[in-house]
DNA sequence: TATACAAAAAGTGCATGCACTTTTACTTTA
DNA sequence: TAAAGTAAAAGTGCATGCACTTTTTGTATA
């Protein structure tokens, strides 16, 4: 269960935020889920360092809502409730309704045709697992290029912070997505996208997140 | 300039919590400005602590923006561009809007009625030095307790989070408020929440931001 | 005087030690 | 057998040490 960091060398970042990497993805994996104690001594033995780059790092963790930790006790990875879940997608439904409607207007071509290509490809391939793979890559890279495509430093950070969290979800749900719905619904965005219609941009933005948050949260009540 | 820790005794918050309720402070008192070089180990003399709680702190104010590092250099106060502040208040619209949408259904006739009270004294009363001060303090109070009634725990950190900011700003821009506007637009506010009409708060709410967004704005460009 | 440069001072990132708290595992008791 | 109590093990919070990087300062050079 060794993983050894010394394999690659990322010099210019910082050990802690390799560690950082490390622990959101053994969350956003279900490696780590719900309940579960991490504690920071034993994480630095298994990476093989200090504690105190571990430290550090569980420290962005619980900041950004992944873990919770009491005092003078370790950390345990959150546990979302209904509640939490129907905000995390209302959130999405404002900032990123605010992101797509600001994207129409600024979104360059490449980004979009690039999209639109990638779109059509999981439209005609076969549903298999790793179709599965490559629509979660996808749908991450569609949000994340209209929230970047926003022009708004801020609205991005926020953005990302409550997809993770989204994420975060999706693996404890185990996914309760209809995948071709979904498929479709960023279709008819990127048809308004292109179109440079702001206004609807924004409200199929806005009822595709609404789609999954109905989804969602019926898994979880 | 020595500011012993061990006046007061909160046992039950970590030492690198209350640095960072240190630190905040002086941020958003304009003791600590943009631009400024904060120093751990120098800090952590100041403070006569050790660096590792001065790490911890600086290191959640990092997170939230207010101060910004490079690897191996010292953290700096965060400057904002008039896009940050344009961004600031516009994400502030998105998320106060919603809440004090909520807030209306929800919010208990108390609270209402407290907010009301205090307004009502601001109204009538001298404008001078002391009055200003009571101002922030109704101001902060007004936008938090609408935060809270949203009953959304997640709207409301967000919420604190950009009106940290906006604070922090405050400062910079030395308050190019116009009072009486601002307080006269709680009013108007406070008088959706009591007929519990959430669309009508909403867009109160929305306009209130929206104007301190235009003060703030020229100010900055 | 202004510029280049080198040595000293100070700083950050990570490792480690220590005091105290929580957790675990074992033993005793009903 | 199950509950309670307790000693050992492990954990967290803070202090400190060390290697390496950045910053400062003082000196020499144009």
């Amino acid at each position: 269960m060794k993983t050894p960091l010394q394999d690659e060398d990322h010099t210019e970042s910082r050990l802690s935020d390799r560690i950082h990497q490390i622990l959101l993805g053994r969350i956003l994996s279900g490696q780590m889920k719900s309940g579960d104690i991490v504690a920071e001594k034993k994480l630095a033995l298994e990476l093989g360092v200090s504690r105190t780059p571990v430290h550090d790092a569980l420290r962005d963790l619980i900041k950004d809502g992944f873990l919770n930790q009491e005092k003078n006790r370790r950390p345990v990875v959150a546990s979302f409730t209904a509640e939490d879940v129907y905000d995390i997608f209302e959130i999405r439904i404002l900032l990123e309704g605010e992101a797509c409607f600001r994207a129409a207007s600024r979104m360059d071509r490449l980004t979009l045709d690039d999209l639109r290509k990638q779109a059509d490809i999981l439209l005609s391939t076969q549903k298999d697992h790793n179709w599965l793979e490559l629509w979660a890559q996808f749908d991450d890279k569609f949000h994340h290029s209209i929230a970047k495509a926003s022009g708004s430093k801020r609205l991005l950070q926020d953005i990302i912070k409550h997809r993770l969290s989204h994420r975060a979800l999706n693996i404890q749900a185990e996914s309760p997505y209809s995948f071709s719905n979904s498929l479709q619904e960023h279709i008819v965005i990127l048809n308004a996208l292109d179109l440079r219609d702001a206004q609807s941009a924004k409200l199929s933005m806005q009822n595709h997140i609404r789609e999954s948050q109905t989804l969602f949260v019926s898994k979880y009540s």
